[in-house]
DNA sequence: CGACTAGTTGAGGCCAGTCAATGTTGGTGG
DNA sequence: CCACCAACATTGACTGGCCTCAACTAGTCG
């Protein structure tokens, strides 16, 4: 039995995102940083209680996304930054002939829709890959608060920072590696992630599909799976379906080296 | 003949860039952002001239980096950010295993160095593509007048922004595109670039090896060269060496519409 | 049950990579 | 000034990794 989350029963609204998201409390349940489990890898990391406090009245509306909802999506005005609680989300660049590219793939902590800051908006799409819930950060809150409060600021900028990182290590990635080193990376990158998390590193279920995945990576579904098939023969990993269990990273890892 | 930038005579210094940057003065010449050619490209965007006079105070700074010389390298310790004011650099992902990857090519009025905002310092690395010059822009400093200019700090935040939508379209071009569709869409917006800086959009010269740009561009110099010279026969373009000159631009966006 | 989505596997093709030879350019030092 | 060398670039012949097309299976949902 492979499981990477706690179960969870979440109220949803139906997401139409085309127009302003609409905000739901829940039973008047209200979010609080300090008592949030993420607390220490999102945005308030090393907030000091009466800092949190008022990041907390910012942060003051939950959002549930259902499985295959928009978050955003290009051309959305920007207003706000998304720290996802519970769920995953994919975020989409699309091409003007209608391919797609997968850029990012995100886990509870982290917080998305930073490529919206500039002033046109939005330039991706992002989409929850199962039921998903959101933190909701009104960027002209976030910011003037960020303006009294210089841990916040610091944070701010890290985390855009931390993006352009990851784009980079991505475009590398996408470059220069073999099909084989990207399948390998990508596994390796989500077992570092779910253990910062709390959860195993070694036994997970992938939220993607092997389409998803494709994109993500730059190659083609059947490659994917052809990937998972002999990485499972070779003995490094058990693919089932989506449920991945890695048995030997350090070989993984090898596989990268060169 | 082909030329792209006005020529310049510039005293330069030998960068090391392993060491803290050696500052140097030009000759008793400050650099000032409301007589830079390219302040509305570049951070001061839209500042009010008393603010700029401020952040002319702050980037008090020219420094010369030689061609093929590091500005920083991955580990370097983060002082500052450097708008380019005088030619071309790339920055370079490192692997492990000695493999690299062009992950950015900037030109004058760009900001680099943004990846190193986080903690553990510079992620990449920037080379001077040609003999070149930046302004060196403190971020502490940087960071307490942005504080007190919202115009500032909002630019802030849109160039990092930029940084991010910049990537995730070339995560498109590496992950999505065809060999050909890669080196149409570089070319193309090669020339918006230059257009934006006042030069010849149809007229340049490349300062990127054939190397350089397949490693841009996640492909091979052989296949780079042979793409040149089959858009060559097909009449979209004109090369010599590095000297470019765009014949057929609406048929070079054509190749990259499907 | 049928329709649909997700995934696996096989056969064959092609785009881009690899290897190699040759040409061209630019910088350096005798 | 020229000879030399290294870096850069082009071109050809061949290879192979990944893509394409296609068939088939399993699971899900109305």
């Amino acid at each position: 039995m492979v499981s990477n989350r706690p179960s969870a029963r979440v109220p949803f609204q139906a997401a139409q995102c085309t127009e302003s998201p609409t905000i739901i409390e829940f039973g008047g349940l209200r979010t609080h940083c300090n008592s949030c489990g993420l607390r220490n890898l999102c945005i308030p990391t090393g907030l000091a209680p009466e800092a949190m406090r008022q990041l907390d009245q910012i942060i003051s509306h939950r959002r549930g996304v259902r499985k295959r909802d928009t978050l955003y999506r290009p051309g959305d005005a920007f207003t706000a930054l998304y720290a996802i609680r519970l769920g995953t989300f994919k975020t989409v660049v699309l091409a003007e002939d209608g391919r797609e590219q997968i850029t990012g793939c995100h886990l509870p902590g982290e917080i998305i829709g930073m490529d919206g800051i500039g002033e046109q908006g939005h330039a991706c799409q992002a989409i929850a890959l199962e039921d998903s819930e959101v933190c909701f950060l009104p960027f002209d809150r976030l910011e003037k608060l960020a303006h009294a409060l210089p841990v916040l600021q610091a944070n701010l900028y890290r985390l855009l920072s931390r993006d352009i990182r990851r784009d980079q290590d991505m475009m590398m990635l996408l470059g220069s590696r073999s099909a084989e080193e990207r399948l390998a990376l990508f596994l390796l990158n989500l077992a570092g992630r779910y253990q910062a998390l709390g959860y195993s590193p070694s036994e997970f279920v992938l939220r993607m599909t092997r389409e998803e995945i494709a994109s993500y990576l730059g190659l083609k579904l059947e490659t994917v799976s052809r990937l998972f098939t002999r990485l499972q023969e070779e003995g490094f990993l058990q693919v089932e379906g989506r449920a991945v269990k890695l048995l030997d990273a350090t070989a993984l890892r090898h596989l990268i080296g060169h």
